[in-house]
DNA sequence: ATTAAATTTTAGACAAAACTAAAAATATAA
DNA sequence: TTATATTTTTAGTTTTGTCTAAAATTTAAT
């Protein structure tokens, strides 16, 4: 797989996801910045290697292959991209172009021992799911607010004590179904965060925030 | 500067430590698999970037440019072997070929953010030293035994304790000057080092391995 | 149901980086 | 110092990934 390639494909797999029956060539021409015809020529190709099914003027699907090979691609951004964030101290917002290039880094056995070196990390900076080694994504809708990730706009789809008091206790501050919030800060000792929600400035401890679920939004 | 262009540039440079009046077409060519005419080509186009001097039939020199030039792409194979062999445990004999991919990436934030996370290592799990962010290099003909690296080939080429007790311990073990020396690995606790010497293997302290100068072989 | 508009594909070209085969220049050896 | 061998360059192709412009197909609108 060339580099182009493996761009095509990635593509690809990420709008299939907003048309599943098939991704159609100007979509695919704006993401990659490229032409139509561009398109066409490569969809020839990739459909030679089994990794799309291509008809004329019907779209494009990627084959069994192509997705595992995208999830492949996928991978390997979000590990790099964890990896500059959690070794190397980017910012999560720095860290998308330099993965676009370690994404196409060859060695399978680096990317693992990446993987083991990182923790097995599920979720990248940007709160996106990492697929593990044989392309099975985690794909937990929603998370606890204390395994939420920094500045990732999240909102609250519920919680996991249901008692009185717990209740009571998010009302008194104003945390409700559906609130917006982010993670402005986590503290390591005793892994307290301050979140802001709907425009407020908070600070609340591990008990509660482990028992608060949220969802990316 | 595509992948390609760098690959050359690292070749003359490598080249132009055997040849510093000219390394010839043929050379090259050898080094990158590839045929003398390409070579040719290639040599046009990167006398027009001003990175080579070329003269048909006269072989080539890189320009004061085209050293920093490969001076960056060799800091950067560097860094990413020790990356590999410190932080991923990969051993010191799979990382070329690993590392020949990483020094394209582009980032130079991304090198000097991972150089200090490295803490600026000045050699390489093979002993060759790493050009700094300026492109120096810092050229330590001879080093310590205690500082030398496991699986190299060494050669005694010096002590630096020069006491009578010292030189008939040393000769009491068979270690000469010019002796070919391995360190076969390296206690973390006490700083021991098992080295193989002249095909005898032996167990030598922090203490006398800090007296013994080396020198790649 | 036609016609107009938008999308997609074909056909032909181009640039980069390589190749082969032949010509030119340099080096070596009788 | 010629003749021969080696090295290097030129000229002409090939492949990959792209482009433009024109033709074909599909979609939308009256």
């Amino acid at each position: 797989m060339t580099i182009s390639e493996e761009n095509y494909i990635k593509v690809i797999y990420h709008l299939s996801h907003v048309s599943p029956k098939g991704v159609n060539t100007n979509a695919i021409a704006g993401m990659l910045d490229t032409k139509a015809s561009s398109v066409t020529d490569m969809m020839k190709k990739l459909s030679e290697k089994e990794m799309v099914s291509y008809q004329k003027y019907q779209g494009v699907i990627l084959t069994e292959n192509g997705v595992l090979t995208a999830k492949m691609i996928v991978r390997k951004h979000r590990l790099w991209e964890v990896f500059l964030v959690d070794k190397l101290n980017f910012t999560w917002d720095e860290v998308h172009e330099i993965a676009e290039e370690l994404e196409h880094i060859k060695s399978e056995k680096l990317i693992n021992r990446l993987d083991a070196f990182l923790d097995f990390p599920a979720f990248d900076p940007h709160g996106d799911p990492i697929p593990d080694e044989n392309g099975e994504i985690k794909k937990l809708e929603k998370l606890l607010l204390s395994e939420g990730i920094n500045e990732i706009d999240y909102q609250c789809v519920g919680v996991k004590d249901t008692s009185v008091a717990f209740l009571q206790y998010l009302d008194k501050q104003n945390i409700s179904l559906g609130s917006k919030l982010k993670i402005i800060s986590k503290e390591d000792f005793d892994g307290s965060q301050t979140i802001q929600i709907e425009n407020d400035i908070l600070v609340i401890s591990s008990k509660i925030s482990s028992n608060i679920f949220i969802k990316k939004v």
